[in-house]
DNA sequence: ATTAATTATCGTAATATTGCAATATATAAA
DNA sequence: TTTATATATTGCAATATTACGATAATTAAT
């Protein structure tokens, strides 16, 4: 089918599932550690920046921004993009979480 | 063309990419929410826990096994799966080192 | 040895993703 | 107003993902 079967599942884990998707691109992974790096935030830079043709960078642009990691302001000709401190935190928390969660637990029933 | 050009990212990114996307899918999640959740780890169980047909969730397993975050253990006539947790510290580790870069970068140019 | 139980694999259909050329849109510059 | 620049959208081809029935493979129980 190729359809996933959100009905079925929490809202918190379509949330985070949505996210890491979102982050499940080299692509895109590299537009956030673009985004870190540099003080601007053109998309043009981060056209010459990657690998990738236009189009296929504005789709990747796209896809972060409907997952909420980025936000994107015009700026006279151009567009600039930003990281959205706010959503990064909810991710980094989830896995604060889940390290603390395993940390409780004895994960010994595998070597 | 649906095919990644890995080859065009540098290999920490193809693997924060490879790892977020075997989270990118409530599924999977659900898995990972599981193992962190119970004592044991046998795949039957896993099975009736989510909403979906035994192939799709040996398959789910499959793909987070592949990634690195669960092992398994041959338990008899069963198998054992777990989460591996150096790969999740991993994953943790870069969110917070995103969080740091965040932090000392004046990231204001969008509102 | 047969049968039951557990998990993996195969095959296949439906849908999604990736990538880009072509084109549209919108603002800036001349 | 025309032209250049920057970004988004459309359309399409190639590949990947998701889901599951059927079946294989493996071990446990009888």
């Amino acid at each position: 089918m190729g359809v996933t079967k959100k009905d079925h599942f929490t809202d918190r884990q379509n949330a985070i599932a949505t996210l890491a998707k979102s982050l499940g691109h080299p692509a895109r992974v590299a537009i956030i550690e673009y985004l870190l790096k540099v003080d601007g935030c053109i998309c043009g830079d981060i056209v010459n920046e990657l690998p990738l043709a236009q189009p296929t960078v504005s789709q990747h642009l796209k896809e972060l921004k409907n997952a909420g990691l980025i936000k994107g302001d015009i700026s006279g000709n151009s567009i600039c993009y930003c990281i959205d401190e706010k959503i990064l935190e909810k991710l980094q928390n989830y896995f604060l979480d889940i390290s603390s969660k395993l940390n409780k637990k004895n994960n010994n029933c595998c070597k």
